[in-house]
RNA sequence: GCGGGUGUGGUGAAAUUGGUAGACACGCCAGACUUAGGAUCUGGUGCCGCAAGGUAUGGGGGUUCGAGUCCCUCCACCCGCACCA
């Protein structure tokens, strides 16, 4: 059911143009960005009111395109515009009712997936305030009536939509644009000289949506108007759990603000979570705590989940502030969020109503940031593999995939397949054996006895494969707990880490995960000899040297830039060399346990104990780079023919410049 | 349709600013140790070629002494928005 009633809103419209333009100065991925540049939706365009033919009322419209107005030859209403039923005349009343009757009909999702050209004629006719001709107002179902004003003007010689309606209802098409000098150039493109359009004629379209704009203002029928697709965010939740509103209202209805020294309001406690009548939240049940002590009433809805999400993390710069949400001092101490680990999920949610947020509270000087969250990374998300299998309706037959092309697909369902029953999960040929299929039919009885058709040859029926999330409904969710079983913590999150870059998606798959797990037992092993620790402690050499410091350069450079799957690369090389160098050096191997903690918490921390050190290595000091250890005694350099690198030649380096010229 | 992103071996991927493409790992091949091995160890492995050599970062073109990296163009795939006036 649905019912009409007053909301609380965010006016968060109202900063828009802000959360637009800041984006620039905020180190987010491309993609977030865009999402939310398309989720504000601004454009830049007029307002204009039309006259009525017969009536005091105007028609308001919005266009990016006021220099076409020349050309605007009708008008389209939205079918759930307010002005509908004025403007529908007694000859067209029946027409009009059977139109709205139809697009009621049609959800949203089938207008957008089915876009026909339909629509009804009002009966009523606007004047165009430029050509002064009267041009009849249409309703349509391509005009939206929640963007713009739900109205506009059809201009069917600039527009695709407007054209295709004005073809098919046989409505007059003005060309008002010479596109002639842009080759090229379609519809969409603003481009071009004005035709047909008195005063703008000559005129590049550019100008002539300047001109246009001023001419409007000037006769005070409209202005010119930045629009956007942003809207204000409902903030009312009709249920228990969530921030009161710290709002009364007094004996004549009016909202005031609960005063500073009855902050904060807090959800009272009780065990009657059922709705409220009319509607309204459990908490209206709660009259003692509704009705104040001066005789006042407590506004009874509750905050959405995105209210908290907004500001979570400036209470982390204070928490334990009973005075305010977090003090001054820390707030201008911690400044902003450093990085934001989050997936594109959040993307206009909650990332946009944080930093909303946390502009109006730099605005009333609260905090000295204009920006929440400074670097942003979308952690790319380990996915599944969907198994499904094909389903011939008419004959109740499972179709192995090999064979699909031979049926009409619109009789095939596919079902997903518990990735259990698979065999070669994982593999673009992953199928279910004889045995498989038994599991699947026990699985789902109802299958019981269906057939499963496969190729002559095979005993193998083909199940499709497809990426995706891994998900209860589509039963590919694989746990983490039996690879930890197997492996341990410590290689299955450097095994997750090795994978690839943190940003990239993928499949999970165990199909290098020895790799990490020989790399950590082979690590371990360079301090035993059999059972035994066994290290040195005598001075390192040389090449030991090198070995550490440049694992220490490389670890520290590849965390800085957010690179793990080398940093574990990093440490393999580096346990591959000491190997060969026979190091069991604590001077080395002690430093390497620090680097690797944060990589392999729970075996360094082993390492670390059998070292003999007191405390955590969690706590130990970060090993310090020394360049001198670095430096090369030979250097390589390529010697090119042509471009093309033909071969390698040795210099000590320090080599002079002569001796290398030679 | 509009906007954005990505294309590198059999596979996951490296190559931070234009400077030996394929590090590291999986897989595969050969060998060692073994009663056995899906354990461990050693070596090899982009492609073509016995070799010398040639060739190679989605295709084509350009800039440069030098391009995976920069520019143009085409193709493929992925993501977002989608009758936005």
């Amino acid at each position: 059911m649905q019912k009409a009633m007053p909301q609380w809103n965010l006016r968060n419209t109202a900063y828009a143009e802000r959360l637009l333009n800041d984006l620039e100065d905020i180190d987010w991925s491309v993609s977030l960005k865009t999402i939310q540049r398309n989720w504000i939706g601004r454009s830049e365009g007029a307002q204009i009111f039309f006259k009525l033919v017969g009536s005091k009322e105007t028609l308001e419209i919005y266009t990016t395109r006021p220099d076409t107005i020349f050309g605007a030859t009708y008008m389209v209403i939205a079918p759930e515009h307010p002005l509908v039923t004025s403007l529908t005349t007694e000859t067209q009343r029946s027409k009009i009712e059977a139109y709205l009757a139809y697009t009621q009909s049609r959800s949203e999702v089938e207008r957008m997936a089915d876009k026909q050209v339909t629509g009804e004629f009002t009966g009523s006719y606007a004047i165009n305030p430029f050509t002064k001709q009267q041009i009849p107002i249409w309703i349509a179902e391509y005009v939206l009536v929640s963007y713009g004003t739900g109205a506009i003007m059809a201009v069917p010689s600039d527009d695709e939509r407007d054209l295709a309606f004005a073809k098919k209802f046989d409505l007059p098409i003005i060309d008002v644009v010479d596109k002639s000098d842009y080759p090229g150039a379609t519809l969409q493109d603003k481009v071009g000289k004005m035709i047909n359009s008195e005063f703008l004629n000559g005129m590049e379209v550019k100008d002539a949506i300047t001109e246009m704009c001023k001419r409007v203002e000037a006769m005070k029928i409209g202005k010119a108007k930045i629009n956007y697709k942003l809207r204000d965010a409902g903030f009312s939740r009709q249920r228990y759990w969530g921030e009161p509103f710290p709002i009364v209202y007094d004996q004549e209805g009016i909202a005031r603000a609960v005063p500073l020294e009855d902050l904060p309001v807090e959800l009272p406690k009780t065990d009657n979570f059922k709705p409220g009548n009319e509607g309204k939240s459990p908490l209206s049940r709660l009259a003692g705590w509704v009705k104040t002590d001066n005789g006042f009433t407590r506004e009874t809805d509750t905050m959405p989940a995105v209210a908290g999400s907004s500001w979570y993390y400036l209470r982390y710069m204070d928490p334990n502030n009973d005075q305010s949400f977090a003090d001054k001092k820390a707030v201008n101490y911690w400044q902003d969020v450093d990085l934001y680990v989050g997936g594109a999920e959040h993307a206009v949610a909650h990332l946009m109503y944080a930093r909303f947020w946390h502009k109006f509270l730099y605005d009333l000087g609260y905090v000295p940031t204009k920006e929440p969250f400074k670097k942003l990374i979308n952690q790319g998300m380990i996915q599944g593999v969907i198994e499904l299998a094909y389903y011939h309706k008419p004959s109740s037959k499972f179709i192995s995939a090999e064979l699909i092309a031979e049926y009409d697909r619109s009789e095939i369902a596919e079902m997903p397949v518990h990735v259990d029953f698979v065999s070669d999960y994982g593999y673009e040929h992953s199928y279910l054996s004889a045995e498989g299929i038994e599991k699947f039919k026990d699985w789902r009885p109802a299958f019981k006895d269906a057939e499963f058709v496969l190729a002559a040859d095979s005993e193998r029926f083909i199940t499709k494969s497809e990426v995706g999330k891994m998900s209860k409904s589509k039963f590919n969710v694989i746990n983490p707990d039996d690879v930890v079983e197997e492996y341990g913590a410590d290689v299955f999150r450097m095994y997750e880490m090795f994978l690839g870059p943190i940003e990239t998606s993928k499949p999970w798959d165990t199909k290098g995960i020895t790799g990490v797990s020989k790399f950590l037992r082979r690590f371990w092993d360079l301090f035993f000899e059999g059972d035994q620790l066994s290290l040195s402690s005598s001075a390192p050499n040389k090449e030991e040297l090198k070995a550490l410091h440049s694992l220490i350069k490389r670890i520290t450079d590849n965390i800085e830039r957010f690179s793990f799957n080398t940093c574990v690369s990093a440490f393999m090389e580096t346990v591959n060399e000491l190997r060969s160098l026979k190091c069991n050096n604590r001077h080395i191997l002690e430093p390497i346990v620090i680097l690797l903690a944060p990589f392999a918490p729970f075996m360094t921390e082993e390492l670390w104990y059998l070292l003999g050190n007191d405390g955590t290595v969690h706590h130990a000091n970060y090993p310090e780079l020394q360049e001198e250890y670095l430096v090369e005694d030979t250097i390589s350099y390529p010697v090119s023919v042509n471009g093309k690198k033909r071969a390698l030649i040795d210099f000590p380096a320090d080599a002079s410049k002569e001796h290398l010229k030679k």
